[in-house]
DNA sequence: CCATCTTTGTGCACGCGTTCACAAAGACAT
DNA sequence: ATGTCTTTGTGAACGCGTGCACAAAGATGG
């Protein structure tokens, strides 16, 4: 998973826990699958396995939605697909705008995934002045000077920022003024946001990292098979040899 | 945050929580800011602040660590840093194979987040022949055949998967069969993989859902302000208004 | 109509993660 | 040396999420 947790307070959304809405997403595409294939119902014994979780876990995420199974039976693939998209509010269209059209800002724009979920990228936009009137995706990038008119001529309360990290902070208070109240953040800072607003956070390296810490484990392991010396570091390493280099959080790619 | 969680049963590895092992890299990279600007020291207040979470919690994830503060002092920052790149194994240089270079895979490998963190982008590989060659990021792409002989030349032991979903599985099996025992799946796909084999996964379009459901719940909220109508959504829909669309996962950029 | 079989929906217990609140530890001044 | 003040490190309580295991519900067949 990515890393975002700045969250609402665990608070409980209408009764139904963050945890199963964060899975929501998994189940739908599991079903959407199965509804291309035609399949008319599904356990969710079967479900479960296509999504990548436990079925006891899928009968008590799909009990806070209500009883949409038939005992016997399962569920129906159709029906479910309806109740789930409806819960997630995908079966209206929610106006993206993305900021910072980078590689990783192209990346997204081009990503099918939200165009197909009920997501329209209404606008690209970029605060250098060469960017603009390029087409991305077949969309026009527009320079940043005009971010508040487009958000609220198109309504848009989703923003997605793919800017360096050093304007995200300025970026995301512009949007929120202009009105976006859900912003899903790629750069790597942390953003402070007013209540009301929900961000979420994305962060490639972050991921890399918690790997990297298993990997480390893994491979120590084997090692510590052999050796039974002194697990503890010894006292303070006065190191002049940390990290192959300064590090900053590194310009991301726009 | 993004989404994977295909995790270890929550197998708390070597006594620190899956939960504080996330939270390390958030650390890192306030300490890093911290450490350019030349800041001696950092009280868990200032730098609990810095990365968006609770003091105490910082507190209590460091304790896990070892005691590495001084009271009435705060941390040091430089030792700080020393202690949580060694402990996610940042202190080593970790090859990475990035295989699948569209609109994504680009981006990561120009992301230069990677690289001052200890990772190394040791190969790009693409399964497009025009792509062979092609320099990206300043790495010649190499075809998909030679993906073995990468591997293990190399020593990667983490893959990037960026391609389609059709062929993640495919792909993921072969990494896996050619040493690879870590890897981050950017495809919407559920991986099976054997045991030993970690899998962090980062969904684009999730984490869009997520923001959507909250989204729509702030909505509702000032609409249910108004009536008091039936919050039942009343007897199965039969819909043939569902979603936007047949929607499959969605083919990735490259 | 009854018996059997399948699969859901959920009560319950357990464990992880979070937070509070405070005692212990050290710095610093006198 | 002693007292005060700051900040860490952690014991304990609480709440959320997970998984087990089973009763209830419905399908299906005789």
């Amino acid at each position: 998973m990515a890393t975002g947790r700045t969250h609402r307070p665990a608070t409980r959304s209408r009764g139904i826990p963050e945890a199963t809405v964060a899975r929501l997403p998994l189940y739908l595409r599991a079903l959407t699958a199965l509804s291309e294939r035609s399949v008319p119902t599904v356990s969710s014994e079967e479900l479960a396995a296509a999504a990548g979780v436990n079925s006891a876990k899928l009968r008590k995420d799909f009990s806070y939605l209500g009883s949409y199974g038939t005992r016997g039976v399962g569920y129906d693939v159709e029906y479910l697909v309806y109740q789930i998209s409806r819960e997630l509010g995908l079966t209206q269209d929610w106006p993206v705008v993305i900021v910072g059209i980078g590689n990783l800002g192209a990346a997204l724009a081009n990503y099918g995934g939200f165009a197909s979920r009920g997501f329209r990228v209404a606008a690209l936009i970029d605060a250098d002045p060469a960017m603009a009137g390029k087409q991305v995706a077949g969309i026009s990038v527009q320079h940043s000077d005009g971010l508040e008119k487009i958000i609220s001529d198109n309504g848009v309360s989703i923003g997605v920022i793919t800017t360096p990290p050093g304007v995200a902070q300025a970026v995301c208070d512009r949007l929120v003024a202009a009105g976006v109240t859900s912003i899903l953040n790629f750069a790597p800072t942390v953003l402070t946001v007013p209540d009301g607003v929900d961000v979420r956070k994305v962060d490639l390296s972050i991921e890399l990292q918690i790997l990297a810490f298993h990997e480390q484990r893994k491979a120590g392991e084997e090692a510590a098979a052999n050796e039974n010396a002194v697990p503890a570091p010894a006292g303070r390493a006065d190191s002049t040899d940390q990290g192959p280099d300064g590090d900053v959080p590194a310009v991301m790619p726009a």
